[in-house]
DNA sequence: CCGCATCCCAACCGATACTG
DNA sequence: CAGTATCGGTTGGGATGCGG
């Protein structure tokens, strides 16, 4: 990543092109997607390991059948996750992180650290905030 | 992080206490803050210095000021941005991460840099799934 | 300049019923 | 078992107008 270029319009500041706050940077769809409800959720149970459709709906406790095939099909459609249908009776459908799709576990990993360490301080700050409101 | 426990039901496979995909545990609150549509993109761009409200709205391109008001209640609650308002006319409020906050941002930019490298390749994937489908 | 209140529509998402 | 289809409530979030 070299020199970076730069708009300037009437009254606002210089931002730079290839900003990720600017809506049409392709790493803000990518933040909108990982931002979802529960894609971190099922990468992060994907990352423990292969994992079938009903094991993964066990392991995110909340989510409906519904969007947890909606979250699959959206990680398989950015080539994150690989779907692996077995013509079985009854059928057995695999889920796999894709080589593309492990390299997002070290970041999502921090995040989940972050969260560990941090929610009792957080939680905190929360009820102090809502006992002087 | 000692001895985890765990909880064995019918039919499931046990699931430890802990478990961030537990739907009860603090980890998965934070998780859902932080994945929501501007959390992520306010904390960036304060990581890169205070910052007036008018300043956030113009850099986190789209944002309401509805939403970007109720993003930056929502970081204050939760004890990561401080703010704080100067009594001029008109008004002056700068908004800046607390130390707490601060921690936030290595994760963060782990996850930003994911995005980064990874946009193109994301965007080839998709293009061929909708290819073919 | 900063932000609250209201209205309102669209998208999200859960529940349910049905298929291979 | 692993989905698809549909319906309907809930929520997110934009637009607008007002107040300190």
């Amino acid at each position: 990543m070299g020199s970076r270029h730069f708009v300037v319009t009437n009254q606002t500041e210089p931002v730079p092109l290839d900003d990720p706050y600017r809506a049409d940077c392709p790493t803000r769809h990518l933040l909108d997607r990982i931002g979802d409800r529960w894609t971190m959720l099922v990468v992060g149970i994907l990352s423990e390991g292969d994992s079938r459709f009903s094991h993964l709906r066990r392991r995110v406790e909340g989510v409906s059948q519904k969007m947890l095939t909606q979250t699959l099909r959206g990680l398989e459609r950015d080539g994150l996750v690989r779907r692996t249908v077995y013509p079985e009776v009854p059928v057995r459908v695999e889920y796999a992180l894709t080589d593309a799709g492990r390299t997002l576990c070290e970041p999502l990993r921090a995040l989940q650290e972050w969260a560990i360490t941090h929610a009792v301080d957080v939680a905190a700050a929360q009820a102090a905030y809502d006992y002087s409101h």
